[in-house]
DNA sequence: AACTCCGGCAACCGCTGTCCA
DNA sequence: ATGGACAGCGGTTGCCGGAGT
């Protein structure tokens, strides 16, 4: 039996997303909402498959997301879900308003598994590691904010370092917090952004409606609304072809159509 | 300045779950 | 009940940039 391939891979362009794809992408879904992702590409005008097109949508160029690193209440919340939840990052982001699952996948695989680690915590199972038995005996980890009780507690809080490392010297960007605020500050006048505030789209549309489904029984971290005024998530588009302004993601790989950089 | 190494993260892959004819 | 189509999820990969030498 076996099932199709998602698409057909042949003429379907991979890897990284190019400003003009982005842009296609967005304003295909913000003038038709997002519909069966198989037709979007097509629809839209590019050579991707559909899932591609989901994906990037979803962990991209959704408004409604956050951008930056995790503040320390989002990654002690991280923390304590994971222990509850194991490895079900989409119910963990769910958590998380404006949060992907990919984004608190990798942020857990990057930051937070090493963080548990230098603490003694077995990130997998929120025990106690073995070997940190020696550790806390030879008082190497008593800086650790975190203590064996708490750890070995089901509904346990870390008490991460709010600057997003534990005492031991865990290397975290000391700009981390700074650069959160910064990700957060408004940009008004971006191009990107008053295409869009420019584009006759009716404000009740149901497509605005793109805060998570789970927002209801969260209480604490509320995501802003993509047209409250914060206007993050354009941050990233400030390039596309439509003004002068060149502030794109830093990392981006960002191309011309041809595959040739900007 | 040139090179190597490594961390971070976007994107891909393959699987599962759900819906519907 | 069955199977196809699609969305979603979690694990993994690979590229890029920065740090270190």
């Amino acid at each position: 039996m076996g099932r199709q391939p998602c698409c057909d891979k042949k003429g379907v362009k991979r890897g990284p997303w190019t400003a003009e794809e982005d842009k296609k992408l967005i304003s295909f879904i913000l003038m038709h909402g997002r519909c069966c992702w198989r037709a979007v590409p097509k629809l839209a005008g590019l050579l991707r498959c559909g899932k591609s097109c989901r994906l990037r949508w979803t962990n991209y160029l959704r408004p409604d997301l956050k951008r930056g690193l995790l503040t320390a209440e989002e990654e002690q919340l991280v923390v304590d879900l994971h222990s509850k939840l194991g490895n079900r990052w989409s119910k963990i982001a769910a958590k998380l308003p404006g949060r992907t699952d990919n984004e608190i996948k990798n942020h857990w695989n990057t930051y937070i598994k090493k963080k548990l680690i230098k603490m003694g915590i077995d990130p997998a199972t929120h025990q106690p590691l073995a070997s940190s038995k020696d550790d806390s005996q030879t008082g190497t980890s008593s800086q650790s904010t975190i203590t064996t009780e708490s750890a070995k507690s089901n509904d346990m809080t870390y008490l991460l370092d709010p600057k997003g490392g534990c005492s031991r010297g865990m290397p975290v960007p000391t700009d981390s917090l700074e650069q959160s605020s910064r990700n957060t500050s408004s940009h008004s006048l971006d191009p990107l952004v008053n295409w869009l505030l420019e584009a006759e789209l009716p404000a009740d549309d149901p497509w605005l409606n793109f805060s998570s489904s789970n927002d209801d029984d969260f209480i604490g971290i509320v995501g802003p609304s993509p047209w409250d005024g914060t206007t993050d998530w354009l941050l990233d588009y400030q390039d596309f072809n439509m003004g002068n302004s060149s502030l794109i993601r830093p990392g981006a790989r960002i191309q011309n159509s041809d595959g040739s950089d900007f």
